[in-house]
RNA sequence: GGCCGAGUGGCAGAAUGGCUAUGCAGCGGAUUGCAAAUCCGUGUACAUCGGUUCGAUUCCGGUCUCGGCCUCCA
């Protein structure tokens, strides 16, 4: 099986042919930890977990790093403004950060290493741009010149003089070129910093990330990923110092961009407050509000990665029916060999296209409940497909009849006395008593099933 | 203003130069005390105008509309 990957750099779908074989590298931008994530962010975790997942299937080994940007102007704001100290920030940001990430099924990196504790490698490649003269120093600053990169821009898809036409922020008087930018800049007494050769600071954005990949993975290495709002200027700029840094190397192999997410059809937008936090979406106590981690999940899914998508609650309810489907159709079913079958792969190869991966899995469970396949085997390719996207992880039970969180529901052992009391009201043929009751329990989120065998199950609303 | 991407049936959303996407919703039926779940059957599409072609939703060009980026936002 082959896989083909949509090359930014090229734009272009290209075969995937590793740097090597045996060991695969992927490098994905995480968050700067100054908020709770929003949907949006989660995006590209879900996304280019399914990656990791496709990659773990095809390759021995796989190493995924995924960073957390802990030091950063917008966490300086938001702590000072809370009167907070810089560390509580993000210590606190980065629990809740693991716990909405987990909530997702996501698998954990295999590395997650933070800004700040790369400083070293940040000033040592900084040093090396500069003896370079890729790099200057003006006012306590370090800037990239950019003119010194003859294909600057190459990745956006911008030459210089399109983005100085199109400069919308006003350019420091201290730069020998408007496109140059800051690698180092100096922090006042107040402010965090580090001690660097051109005085106490804090790195730019991009270098971090530059730094902390060629820490892990060395000048080059397989794939690169992030949301497409970062191709420019972050990605651009990244590999305009890894190239110049190390100028035998050509960074990064393939370039991988998300799409977007809007919310509720309109743009999502910090400053008019539409859109959701994670955290929100999962609930914390609100019934009415509460969605499984694994809904948000296969509604990203639904839509292919490098397309907008809208994300919407009506969304979310289609995806924890179909969630239900699937659920209900494996039962307790676990399978033996948990490969996903030849047309899942095929889906995934294609550049990721997991809405075909869903409508092939739909097909499945089709089959499997229609009772027109080989139950175990197709029951066994539903999961194994599922399993590649991270699905399907709760037990049955779990699914459908667990709490999302202690405080939100009644015990469990409620609903069974109620069900009994309606399966009596039933046996005397007094339906009416017996519908009251099951209007009490769908009030309460709680759906019953009469089986033809005379049992009754539940199972939870959301 | 520059650059990039997109426009598919009521909604969501794929593939494809000629052949059913799929899911939800709708409609008809089976089943059920009624439901729920499940099953069977069923309708609706490819923004617009040209071009290429035996044939285009699919390729090319124009138009319109929408979205994104244009120095620190995933």
């Amino acid at each position: 099986m082959i896989l083909h990957l949509y090359n930014t750099l090229h734009r272009a779908k290209m075969e995937f042919v590793p740097l090597d074989e045996e060991h695969v590298r992927v490098y994905v931008c995480g968050p700067t930890v100054y908020d709770d994530i929003h949907v949006g962010n989660a995006r590209p975790i879900i996304v280019f977990d399914v990656l990791y997942r496709l990659l773990q299937e095809m390759y021995p080994r796989v190493t995924y790093v995924r960073n957390i940007t802990d030091v950063d102007d917008k966490i300086m704001d938001r702590a000072a403004g809370r009167g907070e100290g810089i560390n509580d920030l993000t210590e606190r940001t980065i629990l809740q950060f693991h716990k909405d990430v987990e909530a997702l099924g996501n698998l954990k990196p295999s590395i997650e290493p933070r800004a700040t504790d790369h400083i070293d490698d940040m000033i040592r490649m900084i040093d090396v741009l500069i003896s370079q003269r890729f790099a200057y120093m003006a006012e306590k600053h370090v800037l990239f010149h950019v003119p010194t990169l003859a294909d600057y821009g190459r990745l956006s898809g911008r030459n210089r003089g399109e983005l100085v036409a199109g400069a919308r922020v006003e350019i420091a008087p201290y730069k020998k070129d408007p496109a140059d930018f800051v690698l180092w800049k100096p922090s006042t007494e107040k402010q965090v910093g580090w001690e660097s050769p051109w005085g106490r600071g804090r790195p730019g954005w991009h270098i971090e990330c530059s730094a902390m990949s060629t820490k892990y993975f060395g000048p080059d290495f397989d794939i690169h990923g992030g949301g497409e709002d970062l191709i420019f200027p972050h990605h651009e700029n990244e590999l305009a110092q890894c190239r110049c840094a190390h100028p035998d190397s050509s960074f990064v192999q393939y370039w991988l961009h998300n799409g977007y997410l809007q919310s509720e059809g309109q743009k999502m937008s910090k400053s008019t407050g539409n859109f959701y936090t994670v955290k929100e979406i999962l609930g914390e106590g609100e019934r009415e509000k509460m969605w499984r981690g694994e809904s948000i999940r296969l509604m990203m899914l639904g839509t292919h990665y490098r397309r907008s998508l809208d994300f919407t609650k009506k969304g979310l309810e289609d995806a924890k029916r179909k969630l239900d489907r699937w659920y209900r159709v494996l039962g307790d079913f676990k399978p033996e060999v948990v490969s996903p079958n030849e047309e899942v792969m095929e889906a995934l190869c294609d550049d990721l296209n997991t809405p075909r991966t869903l409508a092939i899995m739909d097909a499945l469970c089709s089959r499997i409940s229609a009772g027109r396949e080989e139950a175990s085997e197709a029951r066994g390719s539903l999961y194994a497909g599922a399993r590649v996207l991270g699905l399907l992880q709760y037990d049955n039970e779990a699914w459908f009849q667990g709490v999302m969180s202690t405080d939100a529901y009644e015990e469990g052992d409620g609903i069974e006395s109620l069900i009994a009391q309606r399966l009596a009201a039933r046996q005397e043929r007094n339906f009416d008593a017996a519908d009251s009751i099951r209007n009490t329990l769908l009030h309460r989120g709680v759906v019953l099933e009469d089986k033809p065998d005379g049992t009754t199950i539940w199972r939870r609303t959301t």
